[in-house]
DNA sequence: TATGAATGAGGGTTCATTCAT
DNA sequence: TATGAATGAACCCTCATTCAT
């Protein structure tokens, strides 16, 4: 289920795809992809515009033909994180059940455990370097993780959990949390118990009243 | 009790108590203060060597006296950061149980929360953006968090909980990934609401054999 | 026949002919030529990046666009010296016996001698100052030396000398030599004389038969 | 016999002698012999203030109560040196023939031949590097070059060579010449090889008639 | 005399951004 | 559109020299 998912999230882009000649159109393209991935492996501040272009294999006085300021690609590099998100939880949507969803997702992150603990969740610290800021950019990043938040409360609330802010908030807090310690300490196996923990906990929670009564799932 | 412990960890230090001549002595001092804070609130890349200087008055040519590099310095900071949680680990231990000094970091989270959404945890967004080097000041950071995890275990250890490694990192993944939300979001109350849920966790664990799989609570 | 060869060695480069704009394609070698005069001047320690950029009227930081070290900078300039040595070569080559050629280079000395007298040899103040280095640079600049050396003993040995590589390093230690106590004494005079005295030694040894050791001349 | 004079030109100087207090009126000394040393090893202007004061075991302050300026240090080695091819000339003068002396000048640069491969003549390459300037410091330096030519000039007009300046000039320029290149190279073989041809070469002049008949010679 | 602690003028280097073509 | 080449402000760091004690 989460093969899609799996390189979804993860920073993609051409490596050095070079010999034929590319549209320009694409250019853009390539230098938001290779941004997502240099700024995911070296983070905002210390990341170079020559170094971006360099990955997007892109004249850098070209680069200011699609993007007018730094931030600006910057700032593309969020959107194409929103898009992502969107592909994401287009696949979690195939799941039946709101339980079934929310396991998917615990499920995407241990499936990245590797990556998560080498650089970190790419939205967790991209919101962490941008939160020092007082930018557009700073409530820019702050979107996806809203976003998460507000998919994960439908779907506590479809489960017919009261408390489904609360418990959204506590998941994908969880899910920062520990991509964070794991990148931190770099062990990718605190993922996989972590995971395990919250799959527990997701159905624990599918088990118990909270108030209106939950729908039936189908998947585990 | 957590009176003494929020002035703990927030970046202390003056400001810019100009008037009287401070001797050199405390110097060292000022100057890491001046970069804990201001790295706290810029983030290490951002963060100018003038402006650290700047902000504990001293002339930029002098900090190089006492540091000889800035990442010399930031490793002081971390150390700093280290003795914090020292101090803060002895005011916990006042507390007579495993589940009240569980509690009380619970707590010392909370009362900390409006700091907590403006720029974030001090160790999580340090940890977040060293996350990104390989230098030695990587793994040097990423002591502390690993302290704060060992020294959760112990108390779940004392509480009888065989998973107390699992719940340790659990607990401190939900700490940190609150302050990562509640930063982007800059919503404290994120952290409250967060925090009282983890206290409800940590007393529900008390209640039940250990062995069992820990069940989290349901709602609040 | 050392009209031109007088020209080659000794730094060259436009000193300040603005009023014509140059395309960026020269300015590489505007830098080197100025920072082999500058250096040659001054020493390559002493010589600033600011320096060399304001005598190659380029603004400091674009030579970090053509030289992404100031030992970039200096190797180019080792590198200069090694064409001016092959242009020199080729111009020695001229002569029809090794002798002449010899003698080509005992008067292409000669002819720089007011230039020695100030500065002394670029190449010979190069390597001293290089020789307290364990740089690349230090080998580098080291090649021209053994470059100058093994053409002499490629000529004494066409001369039938089987002591070729003595008298080879023993000319060119004579050569420097001379070019040190000339500048270090501002005296231009003892290149003159010296020269003469190199003159008839090489002729002297042209006279002898080889294997026997080599006597140098007696007097003026 | 070149016992004691192997062991004057080299720079000396207290290691890191401490344990036993020594007094203020050496401390002179010992600055001067650790600038001497690392000077040499270093050169002028790589060489720090710091460096020295480390070297000597002096705190940097306190430089400044011997030396006003770091080109007061540095002309306070270049007046030890002075002192230092006194006690050479002293040396040299137990020979008995001036052919003698002569030779025991090749001998005494025979004798430092890996020292000379490793950093050159400490004059030459001092003076090679204040050649550069055009101090007082310079022409300082140039004494001391200028005395060892004129000493050998004495020893040739002993012998009754009326060229005796233009052959002391070759003696010290081949001298300077070959220290050079065994430092450029890195081949302390030069100068035995070299070392060997001037003491042919000083024998040769000697048995040729240049006017007034040389003394008789007691050593070979 | 002695010394730890300033001080401040650079020096090398980086980099976002702009310019000219 | 595209791109090589500028540009200049800023940054980290060094070091001779001075100061206060």
């Amino acid at each position: 289920m989460t093969n899609s998912l799996s390189s979804e999230l993860p920073p993609a882009g051409p490596e050095h795809s070079r010999g034929n000649v590319r549209r320009g159109a694409d250019k853009r393209e390539r230098l938001v992809a290779a941004a997502r991935r240099v700024i995911y492996e070296q983070g905002v501040e210390t990341t170079t515009l020559a170094h971006i272009a360099a990955a997007a294999d892109v004249p850098l006085g070209n680069v200011y033909y699609y993007f007018k300021t730094k931030d600006a690609l910057v700032s593309a590099v969020i959107e194409s994180y929103r898009q992502s998100y969107g592909v994401l939880s287009a696949e979690l949507a195939q799941q039946e059940s709101p339980v079934g969803r929310l396991k998917a997702l615990v499920q995407f992150l241990t499936s990245r455990r590797d990556q998560l603990a080498t650089y970190g969740c790419p939205i967790g610290s991209l919101s962490s370097e941008l939160d020092k800021r007082e930018d557009a950019l700073r409530s820019d990043a702050a979107t996806i993780l809203a976003g998460l938040i507000d998919w994960a409360e439908v779907q506590f609330r479809a489960m017919g959990r009261e408390d489904a802010r609360e418990l959204a908030v506590a998941l994908i807090a969880a899910y920062e949390g520990i991509a964070l310690l794991a990148a931190t300490l770099q062990d990718p196996t605190l993922i996989s118990t972590e995971g395990g923990r919250l799959l527990r906990w997701i159905d624990s929670l599918n088990q118990l009243p909270s108030g209106n009564p939950p729908r039936a799932e189908t998947t585990g």
